[in-house]
RNA sequence: GGGCAGAUGCCCGAGUGGCCAAAGGGAGCAGACUGUAAAUCUGCCGGCACAGCCUACGCAGGUUCGAAUCCUGCUCUGCCCA
């Protein structure tokens, strides 16, 4: 039922960065293939924002292959840690959400996570089941299991701690809460980013603790986003969104470093190995192609990834004018004697916000009106229906009257 | 409750009376080049029919010919003491 465990390996070590401790994960999967049983392997996810990039996707995708292996996926909604926000790698104490807000999120959490697992063999839990039910002596108890000192161990809550930067009581008990989780699912594996080690540790001991075997952890790197030196994340504004629109993903996607590629590949795609390679080892715009593609595939399907890829290579690469470009019509009481100053049309069309960036993409070049390059700011032109209108290299308009 | 420190443009961050639409970095935009919307280099990067004017350095006042810079009050944030 289950492949040998070489391959198995192979698979499901692509891209990690550690696994704890590697001989029990190995005698794991041994074990598993023996008895026939799959390994049952965690990964908590917290719905604190409304929607997910390629970067919550990493997990996922690693999930995603302990399925192929035929391993058990346990799905963990964190409507309850949610509401504290997992610490880890923080600077700051996060803002605290409600139940409510982390359950709206968690369903279109659900339909996206669906493109990357197969829902039907995954096992979907929220930890508020249980956490909802404890009592405060409850909490006390799991309290105990852990020491300050440990606590603080942790280099993230030790910063902020030596820095006398501010750390709530209540972000010592996720790390905890985490560790319960493995404990109520009984899980084998867990998946986590690298920031989160101390918490799937934790796991650990809070296993043995009651007397269960303890988890193997598996840690991944944080994916790093479009700017080739964060990590991703919404707020830098570096991310690919699962659900963004085909033709930005894929133009976001061949955006990307080319020093990146492997790790994109490895971490975000559904590219094999050996295809990865091949691809790797040809020209990096090639490989970024193929990536792109892939990726459209994955979260939009084939005939939208056609397209998007078909799209770009005409008007990126060979430059060609868009056939769907926006039409705008300029109004009469716009014109003075039939003509009207190139900033303003090229700010009535949507071209740029204002005026004066309008003025500027002039003065650098950047408009031409019918093929025909502007550089005077001052001009006043005549607008004619159906012409042209175009600034910098992506930003177009047609004309009406 | 008391004391101290801070609040600057999209973000980080310099600036302590005129030379400040405000250094530097990041992001973004544009141009060149190219193998792609990569990398690199260069320029731009508050608004306005723009060699000028207007608005802006937490908020409200004040001092001054002149304030991001000095004074007063307020708001918010952090730290320390209680």
């Amino acid at each position: 039922m289950f492949p040998d465990i070489e391959t198995q390996l192979k698979h499901l070590s692509r891209g990690v960065i550690d696994i704890f401790p590697r001989d029990e994960f190995v005698a794991r999967l041994d074990a598993a293939r023996r008895a026939n049983r799959p390994l049952r392997v965690k990964l908590g996810i917290d719905p604190t924002r409304p929607d997910i990039h390629l970067g919550h996707g990493v997990p996922l995708n690693k999930l995603r292959h302990f399925q192929e292996m035929g391993h058990q996926a346990v799905l963990i909604i964190g409507d309850y840690t949610g509401m504290i926000g997992d610490p880890s790698g923080q600077d700051t104490t996060r803002p605290q959400i409600t139940h409510e807000q982390v359950l709206e999120n968690a369903r279109t959490y659900l339909a996206q996570v669906g493109k990357i697992l197969d829902l039907s063999r995954t096992e979907v839990v929220h930890n508020g089941d249980w956490f909802a039910k404890m009592s405060f002596l409850d909490v006390i108890r799991l309290a105990g299991h852990m020491t300050v000192a440990r606590m603080l161990e942790r280099d993230d809550f030790r910063k902020r701690y030596t820095e006398n930067q501010p750390i709530s009581l209540h972000e010592f008990l996720y790390p905890l809460m985490q560790g319960y989780d493995s404990v109520m699912v009984r899980s084998d594996v867990e998946i986590g980013g690298n920031d989160q080690t101390f918490n799937l540790l934790v796991g650990r001991q809070l296993q043995k603790d009651a007397g269960q075997p303890p988890q193997a952890a598996l840690t991944l790197p944080l994916l790093v986003g479009l700017d080739g030196a964060l990590k991703m994340s919404k707020s830098y504004g570096n991310y690919i969104g699962i659900n963004e629109d085909p033709w930005t993903m894929y133009g976001k996607t061949m955006s990307i470093p080319d020093a990146l590629l492997r790790t994109y590949f490895d971490l975000t795609s559904d590219v094999p190995p050996e295809e990865t390679e091949r691809l790797l080892a040809g020209s990096p715009m090639e490989a970024k192609l193929a990536l792109a593609f892939a990726l459209v595939r994955r979260y939009h399907g084939e005939p939208a990834a056609r397209e998007a890829s078909d799209r770009f290579d005409r008007e990126v690469r060979k430059k060609e004018t868009p056939e769907a470009v926006p039409e705008v019509r300029v109004p009469p009481e716009a014109l003075e004697d039939g003509r009207i100053w190139i900033a303003r049309l090229v700010v009535l069309c949507g071209l740029a916000e204002s005026t004066s960036q309008a003025r500027r993409l002039v003065t650098q070049g950047a408009v031409s009106l019918d093929g025909e390059a502007v550089t005077d700011a001052n001009l006043n032109v005549t607008p004619k229906a159906g012409a042209l209108l175009k600034a910098g290299k992506r930003k177009f308009a047609r004309l009406a009257l």
